[in-house]
RNA sequence: GCGAGAGUGGCGGAACUGGCAGACGCGCUGGACUUAGGAUCCAGUGGGGCAACCUGUGGGGGUUCAAAUCCCCCCUCUCGCACCA
């Protein structure tokens, strides 16, 4: 009779199991080897992606494989539960975000237990909890005693009718998306950490990161846009204000013809006010700042500018020449202002140009000479100098560091090495933050609240209004207080912090998660941290990874952590793709809405696509429907078969479907062995299958050892393991032990990423204790040798025939035999054979003529 | 534009430091068992050819006894950055 396969059934049994047996809590204070896993955490939206799924499945089969390998293993869970989507459902349809998030949790939770992922849930934290929240409060106030942090203007969009800051992606085509008024900029005074000086540090520390991804490394190098040059100070002729450029060409220093401001160079509104050109110039101004706030796709922009009336003296030379306002000199790059050399220089050239200005040539090819008058675009390559006072007739690569060291002599500029990095804006005009610790006060000014007064908690009784204002400016409760040092009626800070201070920091909370006297135990941090393995999406390359870099060396220089970085291996998982379907009139349709390329709501022709899943494209997979369909193993499989698991994968039913095939196949393959597992084995002896299916066996230990350990290659690893699957199936007559071991081997290796199934079927054969608390099969590799091996023979470079040898044969036999093969000899015969090739083990290639 | 990566059957993808191209799976074809099959089992499956054999890893050239793999040129796609002075 047939037991049938009841996913659910086992599924729901075994999670009990763990969890009643406390499998996945950790013992921090053990003696084994620790190991510690931890993939990124979810934003509770409230129901699970197939995002989380390939994340955490691929987390959770890596923690198994290394409790199996008899490590202690930490794998935490929490929720990076502060941010944005709550507060706008609060505005939106008036659930308070506590409520909301909390009931989200709850949700996402379930899914995650049914998914069958191990965590120590002991040590779950919302960063959005008071007990985690005053921790984030700490830390700022310690960076703020370390002037870390600080408070500077910086530009926001703002939106004048509803009187609010608008992120990014709420301002479309230069207008507020609420309201539709023009968004301006306006300067507001914010917080932010002085990342910035950083920057050569979290350059250098890349050299620690080994085990990360090399596209990641590149990707923060080019963030932190490291450029060596020189900063030269240039004077405004007609008021004698100096200003300071950034260039990474000095040598043609000597043929700049105009200067370039940005828009939002502070000396602008300075030089022109009261001035004739006021209007003109801050006008222009103003459209230009519009450029620059949201449309960044609106490329190929044209180069615009607006002359000033002002001058700028060239301190090498004296020349005198006109300063401009540019739209393509960036306030957030170098000084702001740019010394423009349209000779050797596209930019400027176009510029020029345009405006008619002129062309100096200070750098010439090595056998030719530019013409000003002639040029179509700037000549950027080496040369020699010309034009240069005391430097013409030397190489211009030489001319860089003469001009520089000349410069510092005459107190000009000097060497630099300027950064792209910025500081870390983190003030949100949000309620649904963390509260920033900080009190105003009118005689002690800017106080920051005492520690034994934290945390500072979000008052929960405000009102959430469509306007965009954060209730907590609204909340007189909280804002007004007293001051700490005085005592005197004070103001709290109503802004909140970004969410990625909350995520910058979380990975050392889970070692000591309820610590209420501090915010962890340094020597427990010490010994669990850094992060062995940290699991994430590519998208935090450079934001996440770059923040939590940051604080690490904080919290480094502090005492509070003996390493630098937080984690010593990244993976980054590929992105989940289904192929997406958009009809012109009826918009973007399910799958069932489309048959044959024809949109079956109106008859039109459907363009269909590979997109990564989203709601608007309609291309979702909602886990919980293929885990009622299917049960949590088949999802499991099927997210780490096929496809490596940093690329880039097609979500197909088919693959689905024929990872559920597999199960079944195996469950039933197991059920039809075990009478073989327990029937009388005293019979002794070899049977004729014993050899070949133990090799097997412990290829593919070998083989999925290494592809999980090494490569984090589930597909190979898979691959193998169906081939032992179908040796098992194929081998009639074994002896029982050697079947035994293939098959509890071939459940050991895949239980990592089937752990259910694995594990009934793992009891059925008798055995008592979890597959968790086993150990990984140990490779034996006498088992691996082979009584004769295939070698190739090839003649002129073709494969002509196939020898069947034994593995230690001779060189010189191996040539015998391939030359007295029948095959071979009737070819070479008559032939001159020019040179014999031997690779040992694999082939025999024979040159004739 | 700059930087990085990738182009292999109908599809996802294998292939160690150059050594049998297409592992494994999906799909498809034929067959078996079935009232039935989105089940299971057997066989086949890069293309051409009855066959021996020929041909084949985006295109072109090169190195080599031997190239998916190394070198040069070109094409296409994906990702990242995007006026970075």
């Amino acid at each position: 009779m047939k037991i049938p396969y009841k996913p659910q059934e086992i599924e729901s049994k075994w999670q009990k199991y763990w969890d009643d047996n406390k499998l996945f809590e950790v013992d921090e204070y053990t003696d084994r080897p620790k190991f510690y896993l931890l993939c990124m955490f979810p934003y509770p939206s409230g129901v699970l992606h197939m995002g989380h799924v390939i994340n955490y499945t691929l987390g959770d089969a890596i923690v198994r494989y290394h409790k199996m390998l008899g490590e202690e293993v930490l794998s935490p869970i929490g929720w990076d539960s502060f941010g944005l989507p709550a507060e706008n459902a609060a505005i939106r349809l008036g659930i308070p975000p506590e409520e909301n998030t909390v009931k989200n949790i709850d949700r996402m939770r379930i899914q995650m237990k049914r998914a069958g992922w191990g965590y120590d849930w002991r040590r779950e934290l919302a960063t959005s909890h008071p007990g985690y929240y005053k921790w984030t409060q700490w830390l700022f106030l310690q960076f703020f005693k370390r002037g870390l942090a600080v408070k500077k203007k910086a530009p926001v969009n703002w939106c004048p009718n509803d009187q609010t800051v608008l992120a990014n992606e709420q301002v479309h085509d230069g207008c507020c998306e609420r309201c539709g008024t023009e968004v301006i900029q306006k300067d507001l005074s914010q917080w932010f950490f002085t990342m910035s000086a950083m920057s050569q540090r979290l350059l250098d520390n890349h050299t620690k990161l080994t085990q990360w991804p090399e596209n990641v490394i590149k990707m923060q190098q080019e963030w932190i846009g490291r450029s060596e040059g020189a900063r030269i100070d240039f004077t405004i002729t007609e008021t004698g204000d100096k200003v300071p450029v950034f260039t990474t060409r000095p040598d043609t220093v000597f043929g700049v013809t105009f200067m370039s401001l940005a828009p939002e160079h502070p000396l602008v509104e300075k030089l022109v006010c009261g001035t004739p050109q006021e209007r003109e110039v801050m006008d222009a101004v103003k459209r230009m700042r519009q450029l620059g706030t949201s449309v960044k796709e609106l490329l190929g922009l044209e180069k615009e500018g607006v002359f000033t009336g002002f001058h700028i003296t060239n301190p090498v030379n004296g020349d005198v020449v006109p300063l401009w306002v540019a739209n393509f000199a960036l306030m957030t790059y170098g000084t702001g202002a740019v010394m423009s050399v349209p000779a050797h220089d596209q930019r400027d050239f176009e510029f020029a140009k345009k405006y008619g200005l002129p062309i100096k040539v200070v750098i010439n090819p090595k056998d030719s000479r530019l013409d000003p008058q002639t040029m179509t675009e700037a000549y950027v390559a080496d040369g020699v100098q010309v034009n240069s006072g005391q430097f013409d007739g030397m190489p211009n690569r030489e001319a860089m560091s003469a001009i520089i060291s000349w410069l510092d002599k005459n107190r000009f500029g000097s060497r630099t090495i300027n950064y792209s990095l910025r500081d870390w804006l983190l003030s949100r005009q949000r309620y649904w933050g963390v509260p920033i610790p900080i009190i105003y006060c009118e005689s002690c000014g800017l106080v920051p609240v005492p520690d034994d007064q934290l945390p500072v908690t979000l008052p929960k009784n405000v009102e959430f209004k469509p306007t965009g204002e954060s209730p907590l400016k609204q909340c007189s409760d909280f804002i007004n207080t007293k001051c700490p040092k005085c005592g005197k009626p004070a103001r709290r800070e109503s802004d909140t912090m970004d969410t990625f201070v909350d995520s910058s920091w979380y990975m050392y909370r889970y070692i000591d998660p309820r610590n209420e006297n501090a915010v962890f135990d340094s020597d427990l941090v010490n010994k669990w941290a850094p992060v062995d393995f940290y699991i994430g999406g590519i998208e935090h390359a450079t934001m996440h990874l770059i923040y939590s870099r940051f604080f690490a060396c904080v919290m480094h220089d502090m005492g509070l952590i003996n390493f630098e970085e937080p984690a010593k291996r990244l993976f980054c998982q590929g992105m989940v793709c289904k192929t997406a379907h958009y009809c012109n009139t009826c918009k973007w349709l399910q799958e069932d809405e489309v048959n044959a390329g024809v949109c079956l709501k109106c008859g039109a022709t459907v363009v269909s696509e590979v997109a990564k899943m989203s709601k608007t494209k309609l291309n979702t997979v909602n886990p919980d429907e293929i885990m009622n369909k299917y049960g949590a193993d088949t999802m499991r499989l099927y997210i780490l078969s096929d496809t490596p698991p940093d690329r880039e994968r097609i979500w197909s039913e088919e693959g689905v479907h024929g990872a559920s095939r597999f199960l079944h196949r195996l469950w039933d393959m197991v059920h039809d062995k075990l009478s073989d597992l327990t029937a009388n084995s005293a019979n002794l002896g070899e049977r004729s299958d014993d050899k070949k299916l133990l090799r097997i066996t412990h290829r593919t230990i070998k083989q999925v050892t290494g592809d999980i350990d090494q490569n984090i290659q589930f597909n190979t690893a898979l691959a193998r393991v169906y081939e032992l699957v179908n040796a098992i199936k194929s081998s009639n007559d074994c002896s029982p032990a050697v079947m035994r071991e293939a098959i509890e081997t071939l459940l050991k290796v895949l239980s990592p990423i089937t752990p259910h199934i694995c594990e009934e079927l793992w009891s059925k054969l008798g055995n008592t204790q979890s597959l968790l608390t086993t150990r990984w099969p140990e490779l034996r590799e006498e088992a691996l040798i082979e009584d004769t091996i295939t070698v190739v023979v090839q003649i002129n470079g073709k494969v002509r025939t196939k020898l069947t040898v034994a593995p230690d044969i001779t060189e010189d036999d191996l040539l015998n035999t391939a030359k007295s093969d029948e095959k071979v000899s009737t070819m070479i015969e008559g032939k001159q054979i020019l040179k014999e090739i031997v690779i040992p083990k694999k082939l025999v290639n024979l040159v004739i003529r």
